[in-house]
DNA sequence: TGTACATCAGTGAACGCGCGTTCACTGATGTAC
DNA sequence: TGTACATCAGTGAACGCGCGTTCACTGATGTAC
């Protein structure tokens, strides 16, 4: 149908600018997000921009969401990939999470990581938003570690992860190196397969 | 002295605009600080900025630094009180990383912990400047582990640490609570005592 | 000691620029008859 | 089927505002004689 057509294209190009933000953010972080720029990152001009979002603000709430959702779908394959590769679910979330490509791959990660430092600062929405994600995280690796584990362990590992990610990606080149023997360390600690 | 008169006014100016862009800094991140706030703050006008510091760039590269001296002194009166009161050195260390007052005040803490996502972002200066203040915790942290632990355990427990104080305070209240039993897991694991 | 001059930390107006936001308009797509 | 009209996603010029930076000036402090 003709409508379909007209919606769908809008609905594309609200996606391309979803994309868009949702790599932005984790590129450059909450300040580092312009309207224009990523307007033009989806093909079109600036001035479309408020047929698609209310403000910049409320592009930023959606695009963590996104974002959390595109990390999500990243990291759940590489996860389940070491898991079919005999990996147990808790040494496959610390290789997964902590694996070299994600250290590089800022702009498609974890936007936990790429903005923990950053979200106690941002104002009521955003910051709500945020911390569902931080949430969300904790949840993920609460779900992974076997029932038994004590109650906290997750908010410890789900911390040591995004640090030990932080860090690396802070110090570069010889923050790769610590990473290896972080993520031995914590398999170490916290699988008891 | 009449010219040491004039020179300390000079120098007193000085130390009040770095004291107010090493807070400002930490309080809204290095693309928070603003040239007309921190003079203001310092008991200035806008105008005379640059009479101290060659551009906005140089003033964050200096407060950072600043931050970080700022932040040491304040850390270590804090686990030296630890110490005397009968903790071990890393019990005292993470107890005093990780206690309510460093989550809470975020101006006066760890730099480290309060730009950490954003740190690979920054140009040249800023990114040399930073990373110097990431070794440097990874230092401090080493120094006060015993000699004969693993030598990534170092980065691993600064990781720990400073991913621990980023989510708690994005969290908020629900944080802290987490971060109790953290603490006392983080003590567990490394505290050879 | 007092007076005229020099210094220089700090002032505040002004500038250029980028950014978020608005809005009148365009032109391709879809509808009515 | 074809023609006239309606819709609406997207365009691009314009706006106001805040910010980093510059600069001519001020006025208190210090120096020279």
């Amino acid at each position: 149908m003709n409508t379909d057509t007209k919606q769908n294209r809008r609905e594309q190009s609200h996606q391309r600018i979803l994309d868009a933000a949702a790599r932005a953010v984790r590129r450059q972080g909450y300040a580092g997000v312009g309207v224009a720029e990523v307007m033009k990152e989806a093909g079109l001009t600036h001035g479309g921009f408020y047929a698609h979002f209310k403000s910049r603000d409320a592009l930023l709430a959606a695009a963590i969401e996104h974002a959390a959702k595109d990390s999500v779908r990243i990291l759940s394959r590489r996860i389940k990939a070491l898991q079919d590769a005999g990996a147990s679910p808790v040494r496959a979330l610390v290789e997964g999470y902590l694996a070299d490509e994600h250290v590089n791959a800022c702009e498609r990660g974890c936007p936990v990581a790429a903005l923990g430092s950053e979200m106690p600062r941002q104002a009521d929405e955003l910051l709500e938003v945020s911390r569902t994600r931080v949430r969300g995280l904790v949840d993920k690796v609460r779900q992974t570690l076997p029932p038994d584990a004590p109650a906290e362990s997750a908010f410890g590992l789900a911390a040591s992860m995004v640090g030990a990610l932080q860090l690396a990606r802070a110090l570069g080149e010889e923050g790769r190196a610590q990473l290896a023997a972080t993520r031995a360390a914590l398999i170490a600690q916290y699988d008891k397969t």
